[in-house]
DNA sequence: CGACTTTTGTACAGTACGTTCCAGAACTGG
DNA sequence: CCAGTTCTGGAACGTACTGTACAAAAGTCG
């Protein structure tokens, strides 16, 4: 009871991570989110608390938005090495286009000093889990289907690939240089 | 002529530097900057004219320091890849320890969006082609020896070396699972 | 020594920050 | 329709921010 929420959380949580997104947590500020959610002070406060807990809700937002676009990807019929190539390849494609070089929430608040609490880390941390565990699993089918080598366990070479598609995507925080990009992801490939 | 400076620039750039390495630009107050290089305010603008100017002078000298562990491990004899695992080690070894997760300065200056200006995204960018070139030369060198699998290129071998190594740098920010990171090293290495 | 130049510390300006507060609006249950 | 509850918009608060002003200090050169 009481007087009934004028907004949507979802959209107002979705608006703020935008905002965080675009310009990270410290750099963020509280008129900033107003304007991006179109709500007062007041109810900004009175539904989320803080800045840091609305930060905290943006990022649990983009755990569930964030890996569709990736997991859409993924599922896609095609042999393991041709899913995660075209993974790759969609970011540089992202990255590129994009002139403000938004990267991956997940990752910048991984690396942004300012909002890393515990709960951050280990909101962005989970992220990076998930992630390993669909790679781990396609691995598997990979080697099984004797696609991919065995050398390595199907972990091994789902960590070695993530931590080349996180390095994939620092370098196209900086760089115009599409090609340096596929060499990267053919490089990664071809040790599959 | 005129009164001499009481402090030594080198000195008072390279406290400024850890502390944006520590807190990120955004986070980093003036008032932080004046405590750690025991400057006024007035002999910091003096100086140095503005916290932004101070942020890429820090950076600049990153990119003097920063590389020297780096070359020192990889300039050790050995093979190549006994190299390039001990570059990679040392960097799991220096997050680990490290209580802040403060990690490379060059690497966090091109994530950070509050800080990043087109100056700052380049100097970054100037340190990653330097690693690229050292690496590249590292690669060209173990293959004419035999040591390195010549399927791919130098450059393309060195570029995704890096990425798997900035990729770890990234995963280390937000892990204290040492057995995850040096998966990632053993099936980087595996692969060349 | 004395004109000139640069540095230093501090006080200050002006703004912007995150957060709280509050009066009134909007709704519910009785 | 009234008492109770929650939400809204914005004003208000205290603090902290980057950058400037300036007078005194500390040198140099003739």
């Amino acid at each position: 009871m009481g007087r009934p929420r004028e907004f949507d959380d979802t959209a107002a949580v979705h608006a703020a991570m935008e905002v965080f997104w675009r310009k990270g947590y410290e750099a963020t500020t509280t008129q900033d989110l107003c304007e991006s959610t179109g709500l007062g002070r007041g109810s900004l406060y009175n539904a989320f608390g803080s800045k840091r807990q609305l930060y905290e809700a943006a990022l649990r937002r983009y755990s569930v938005i964030g890996p569709q676009g990736q997991l859409e990807i993924l599922e896609r019929p095609g042999s393991v090495k041709d899913r995660l190539r075209a993974l790759m390849v969609w970011c540089v494609d992202v990255d590129m286009a994009d002139p403000e070089r938004r990267g991956c929430l997940a990752i910048n608040a991984a690396m942004d000093a300012s909002g890393r609490t515990s709960e951050i880390a280990e909101l962005a941390h989970k992220q990076f889990v998930r992630l390993e565990q669909t790679i781990c699993h396609m691995m598997a089918v990979g080697q099984s289907s004797g696609e991919l080598s065995s050398e390595r366990s199907p972990l091994q070479a789902a960590r070695f690939f993530q931590s080349a598609y996180y390095g994939l995507r620092v370098l196209g925080k900086v760089t115009d240089d599409r090609a340096a990009l596929l060499d990267v992801i053919e490089g990664t490939l071809s040790a599959l």
